[in-house]
DNA sequence: AAGCCGTGGGC
DNA sequence: TGCCCAAGGCT
């Protein structure tokens, strides 16, 4: 039963349309939840940080069948961490990974936490990754903001194109739309995500499959354009980012065994550049230098 | 708090 | 063809 007249009929609707349409995802399934538990959702939002769902899911079933909980996975080093991650992209997610089951083993007993203040405190873990695995393992009533949610609420409850910056508010007006009862609320968080990923998305509203056109203020509006705040990521071709991820392909690639800097990034024009980005790899913790030498961290 | 952090696919 | 985008988080 919604706790908003305003926000019944949008958490109605989603929750209908949710039934029908949700995508069969490997961590939705009820094996995968009895199988994994917590640690399961935990570890694909991990992957799921910036990575398109197309790309997550084979990794992930590789990843959990070698380590399906906190344990193993805190008893790997961080090379096979890294090896395993393998080109997901953002390594530095996958030694918070690591050192997130590291913490869940020493200080919880190696039982993935249900309280978001927990969960919130492991490293990797911030507003989106702790409420989602709150509401999606636990059951939790939380509302779960993440880029879909935003943009959905921009368009459907405020009647702009694109979302504000993200905010405290966004918090808020997730909450505003979710039922009193916690599995409801739990569906539609999980159903704005789905309908942000694959009706209203950020190239294409489209209307004709929304459940929500006839109560979108954006529609209503006539899709005013507005102001576009969204802010343009810097240029990667020749960028340090591209340098590192060629740094760390190279040794993923050298399966385990070290090689000298200057073969890490052999053609590399700039060599300031290919030192500098070396230099902060090992200050992330994702190279290590021994005797003249890299390799994966161990 | 604005910028940084990988990688690949779609338009 | 380049640019935009992707279930964010950290500093």
């Amino acid at each position: 039963m919604p706790d908003s007249p305003a926000s019944a009929p949008i958490a109605s609707a989603l929750i209908a349309w949710y039934r029908d349409h949700a995508r069969d995802l490997p961590w939705r399934r009820e094996e995968y939840l009895a199988r994994y538990g917590a640690w399961g959702v935990l570890v694909s939002e991990f992957m799921l940080q910036q990575t398109p769902v197309n790309r997550v899911i084979p990794h992930l079933e590789a990843w959990l069948a070698r380590w399906p909980d906190p344990l193993s996975l805190a008893a790997a080093t961080p090379a096979e961490v890294l090896q395993q991650w393998a080109n997901l992209g953002y390594p530095r997610r996958a030694l918070w990974l690591h050192r997130a089951a590291t913490a869940i083993r020493d200080e919880h007993a190696g039982v993935t936490p249900r309280d978001v203040p927990a969960l919130l405190a492991l490293p990797g873990i911030g507003d989106y990754t702790a409420r989602a695995v709150a509401v999606f393992a636990f059951g939790d009533r939380h509302p779960v903001v993440d880029t879909n949610t935003r943009r959905v609420i921009a368009r459907v409850v405020h009647g702009r194109a694109q979302p504000d910056p993200p905010s405290r508010r966004d918090l808020d007006d997730m909450l505003a739309l979710l039922p009193d009862e916690p599995g409801d609320a739990a569906v539609v968080n999980a159903a704005t995500m789905e309908l942000g990923a694959t009706v209203c998305t950020a190239r294409r509203a489209d209307c004709a499959r929304c459940p929500l056109a006839d109560l979108c203020a954006w529609r209503a509006a006539g899709f005013p354009d507005g102001e576009d705040r969204r802010r343009r990521q810097a240029k990667y071709e020749g960028s340090d980012r591209q340098a590192r991820g060629g740094a760390l392909r190279a040794l993923r690639h050298a399966e385990g065994h070290r090689l000298p800097a200057d073969a890490v990034l052999p053609d590399w024009p700039d060599a300031i550049q290919r030192d500098r980005a070396i230099d902060s790899l090992i200050a992330d913790g994702l190279l290590e230098a021994a005797d003249g030498e890299l390799l994966l961290p161990r």
